[in-house]
DNA sequence: GTACTTGTTGAACG
DNA sequence: TCGTTCAACAAGTA
């Protein structure tokens, strides 16, 4: 499940492959990721160039020549991988065998440019898109999904972060975390690991936060989303062909997926729970 | 067949 | 109208 450490991560793997390349075919096999149909989309794109990738929240955008955009969004099992003769990347992360598989069974749309390497989208679930829009389509399209701040900009300062929790006094603070409206990028792992940073239970309401902590939370999701990035962001088990290419910050997850495990830092054993549907993992001892 | 996975959205609640 | 919770959806795995 990329979130925006591993967005940023593919789109810094990208940036250094495939800026200036000219798409010279596109195949898709999975009509609902596209919208439109295979034979107009290709049409669309067939010859542009490759002119930039920006990211939006856990979005990559292609900017395209002619004033076209790709919107690419991975949900939890998408994955993009690079291919020529002499290289291979998964997830911005490069991989020596993964290229002689591909196209593979979870390949669902490739791209083909004109010095013929590709670009496939990999997805096990099909829950991933690749929409294509005209710059004005583009900029509707993400007005529309009123996202928040991106959290590694100075868009989010200390004084947005505090405004937005009063407005939100009775939310658990892990949702509030993982709300876009609220801050974009972050999901299920990195809000566990912001609530582990500052020592609060996810379960804490926001009205109940002591400013020591709401400073902490702050700080936590800069430190730990850089980290993460720094680190080439965390990669799953799900992603097959990456399969013992992990991204590094996975080995620093302090709560994430380590239920029935020890505390790094006191040896409690975390805790699993609910909230709102979603599973949370703690530390019943070190978070408050 | 069932439970579970995540990001996102929309319905329903007070 | 607003904040908040909950169910639903996408499709596959165990």
């Amino acid at each position: 499940m990329p979130e925006l450490p591993e967005v940023e991560t593919i789109k810094r793997g990208l940036e250094k492959n495939i800026i200036g390349k000219q798409i010279a075919d596109f195949y898709c096999d999975w009509p609902k990721m596209i919208n439109y149909s295979l034979k107009e989309y290709k049409a669309k794109i067939k010859g542009l160039k490759i002119q930039a990738i920006n990211r939006r929240a856990k979005m990559l955008i292609l900017n395209l020549s002619q004033s076209w955009n790709i919107l690419i969004h991975l949900k939890m099992t998408g994955q993009l991988v690079y291919g020529s003769k002499t290289k291979c990347l998964v997830g911005g992360h490069p991989i020596k065998d993964g290229y002689d598989c591909l196209p593979n069974k979870f390949t669902h749309a490739t791209f083909t440019f004109s010095d013929q390497s590709h670009l496939y989208f990999n997805d096990v679930r099909k829950f991933g898109w690749l929409r294509l829009f005209t710059d004005q389509g583009l900029e509707q399209e993400l007005d529309s999904l009123n996202l928040g701040p991106e959290p590694l900009t100075n868009d989010f300062s200390f004084d947005y972060f505090k405004n937005k929790l009063k407005q939100k006094q009775n939310s658990k603070i892990k949702q509030f975390l993982m709300e876009p409206k609220n801050i974009v990028g972050i999901g299920n792992i990195y809000s566990d690991e912001v609530c582990f940073y500052a020592k609060v239970k996810p379960t804490r309401l926001v009205k109940n936060l002591k400013p020591k902590e709401i400073e902490l939370l702050y700080k936590g999701i800069k430190k730990i989303l850089q980290d993460s990035i720094k680190l080439q962001g965390t990669t799953f088990s799900n992603y097959r062909n990456a399969e013992g290419e992990t991204g590094e910050f996975m080995k620093k997850l302090k709560v994430y997926g380590r239920a029935g495990e020890k505390c790094k830092i006191c040896n409690a054993e975390i805790k699993k729970i609910k909230i709102g549907g979603r599973t949370a993992s703690f530390c019943p001892k070190c978070q408050k």
